[in-house]
DNA sequence: TGTATGATCGCCT
DNA sequence: GGCGATCATACAG
């Protein structure tokens, strides 16, 4: 079983999908823009909420693909993840940056800030932009309110360059090169190297 | 440019 | 009881 969305398969490993989302543009209600940086998380290493089973916070990862995955950090922020692989497995990508592209003002009065290269550079501002809360979780990416965009093909010239390396805030499995973001993008939360 | 810290809450041990 | 898949602010150098 395949679900395809944007050009997208999410039944394929979250590395894969993460690497494939960099220059999809993601909507929520009409507002949104053109994801820049993902990382990837699966049950089967640590830094995975899905590591220690499903949870009552973290069964959406556990249902279909192409859902989303919303969950709370240290009390305060709101996070986006697309759930992957195949139903029961437990896996995600977590949406950490997208370059402001549709609603800027809207996105402005919600995060109480003028500096459009801080607006959705990281997990928790990104939420705060789209107005992502709980009321998202296990929602489909492919109804309302969200929208996925596939790529507009690159007019002729050079294909998108995407960098991998470690990903951010975590403190176990370290080693794997799970994060993604676009070579140069200003819109990152961290620079890749 | 970098490091430290507080805010704040659901979930796990 | 403790700890985050975070962020903004406050300082030091």
């Amino acid at each position: 079983m395949t679900i395809v969305i944007a050009g997208i398969d999410f039944s394929a490993p979250a590395p894969e999908v993460a690497r494939q989302l960099i220059g999809v543009t993601l909507l929520v209600d009409g507002v949104g823009g053109r994801i820049i940086e993902t990382e990837a998380y699966d049950r089967d290493e640590p830094a995975s909420h899905c590591f220690i089973g499903e949870t009552p916070r973290n069964f959406a990862m556990f249902g279909p693909p192409g859902r989303a995955y919303v969950y709370r950090s240290h009390g305060l922020h709101w996070c986006l993840n697309f759930v992957c692989r195949e139903p029961g497995h437990g896996a995600g990508v977590l949406i950490r940056a997208l370059e402001p592209v549709v609603g800027v003002e809207q996105m402005r009065e919600r995060r109480g800030l003028e500096d459009e290269r801080l607006l959705c550079a990281g997990p928790g501002r990104l939420a705060q932009a789209l107005g992502v809360t709980r009321a998202h979780n296990n929602l489909p990416l492919d109804a309302s309110p969200f929208q996925l965009l596939a790529r507009v093909a690159e007019d002729g010239t050079a294909p998108l360059k995407v960098l991998a390396g470690p990903r951010i805030g975590i403190s176990k499995a370290m080693e794997l090169p799970w994060r993604f973001g676009l070579a140069g993008s200003r819109f990152l939360s961290k620079p890749m190297r």
